[in-house]
DNA sequence: TAAACGGTGCCCTTCTCGTG
DNA sequence: CACGAGAAGGGCACCGTTTA
């Protein structure tokens, strides 16, 4: 992991870029749903696409009053595919779903209280052994749902802090989460909003190929800034 | 020789960019 | 301007290679 050699450390550091990002995006309010389950329901579907296609496939869901484990857990596999067809990959992210509703179920009775009472390594480490979930998908639910301390980390989170100079790019997952997790002052709310933040800068300026450098509020901190 | 590991392609839709 | 090509996005399966 590179290190920065500046006179502020890499806390400083953290705190002050979430500290720009905020005053230029304010709060982002996230998760943008209204219950535990909708923010389930949308961590598996926002996998690979933007969340505007998610928004579509959840108001599907909510058109047939389908957002409900009970209801989605008896739902009939095609016409969730139906639904959820706005939000891509609808084959696989069906079956996702499904293998998360019969893991809520089979072990909690589909009581999501009951199942945040976990503590977060066991749940954590649960849900990866569900199929198709992921660590970033995994730590949305855990983070967004159950209001639970850990980091997500996503693609936006690496290039913006690959470019910024505090990683290489090479991390893995569990590398870049504990840089995070080690810097950062313990603090579930924090993690939520800074998360919320990185990517609404990752999707609005700081984007893989063409990054708006010039309007981007990190410029001055940034090494890899152009502004041709 | 078997297990562990790393790399690659696929899944599907939407959006952006470039070309005619 | 309209169209088509290509990229983006997370995770898995399968392949070939390396290691013990």
């Amino acid at each position: 992991m590179k290190v920065k050699s500046e006179a502020a450390g890499i806390k400083e550091q953290l705190l002050n870029i979430y500290s720009l990002l905020f005053l230029k995006y304010g709060d982002q309010h996230w998760w943008p749903a209204d219950t535990q389950f909708e923010v389930i329901v949308g961590a598996v579907l926002t996998q690979f696409i933007s969340w505007k296609n998610v928004v579509k496939a959840i108001d599907n869901i909510k058109e047939k009053d389908l957002l409900d484990i009970h209801k989605l857990y008896e739902c009939d596999i095609e016409l969730l595919k139906e639904l959820i067809k706005p939000a891509g990959f609808f084959n696989r992210k069906a079956v996702i779903l499904k293998a998360v509703l019969v893991f809520i179920m089979e072990n909690y009775n589909g009581d999501l209280d009951k199942m945040f009472q976990t503590s977060l390594e066991v749940l954590r480490e649960k849900l990866l052994n569900v199929k198709g979930i992921g660590p970033e998908t995994a730590d949305s639910i855990l983070l967004y749902a159950g209001s639970k301390r850990i980091f997500v980390v996503d693609a936006y989170t690496v290039r913006i802090f690959t470019r910024l100079g505090f990683l290489t790019g090479t991390e893995n997952y569990h590398q870049v989460q504990k840089f995070f997790m080690e810097n950062l002052p313990e603090e579930v709310d924090l993690y939520n909003q800074y998360h919320a933040l990185i990517v609404k800068l990752g999707s609005e300026c700081c984007s893989g190929k063409k990054p708006k450098c010039l309007e981007c509020v990190l410029k001055d901190l940034c090494q890899f800034a152009t502004f041709s």
